[in-house]
DNA sequence: CTCGCTATCCTTAGGTC
DNA sequence: TGACCTAAGGATAGCGA
């Protein structure tokens, strides 16, 4: 089980490991958006499209911490 | 060396060390979106507001791959 | 298909120079 | 200040159910 090599930037051409690949990845991009966004007080959001698995558009947004101290 | 405990979701109130969280998990990020364009073929965009940091506006995009086969 | 698991690779906080 | 190093926590590909 798990990964079995490094990453090897490249278009996974199997439709269906994209797809999961493609919504795990979505799910963690959310993440670190959400963590940069907290963690270092910034407003973060992003636009995805979905070029050959859903078609969709899919969006984010975190806002800053509110500035507690400067 | 290396991390000590968990990450804990909350503003680091500490103006050096978010500067630098900042910066390095700005470049996490956008290697994460491009990965996720290239992988996944899909577009991938965002935008980051530092508000505490160097109070810029930062973005980034990432191109689908040029889709070769459905 | 979706969910959960986990070995494996990746990211990064804290340190040094 | 920035670049580099490393341990450790975190993300995730491949599977099983």
């Amino acid at each position: 089980m798990g990964r079995r090599g490094r990453v090897v930037l490249r278009r996974i051409e199997d439709r269906v490991r994209r797809g999961i690949c493609f919504r795990k990845r979505l799910a963690g991009l959310e993440k670190k958006a959400e963590e940069l966004a907290v963690l270092c007080d910034a407003h973060v959001g992003f636009v995805v499209l979905s070029c050959s698995d859903d078609d969709r558009l899919h969006h984010f947004a975190a806002p800053a911490t509110y500035a507690l101290s400067p």
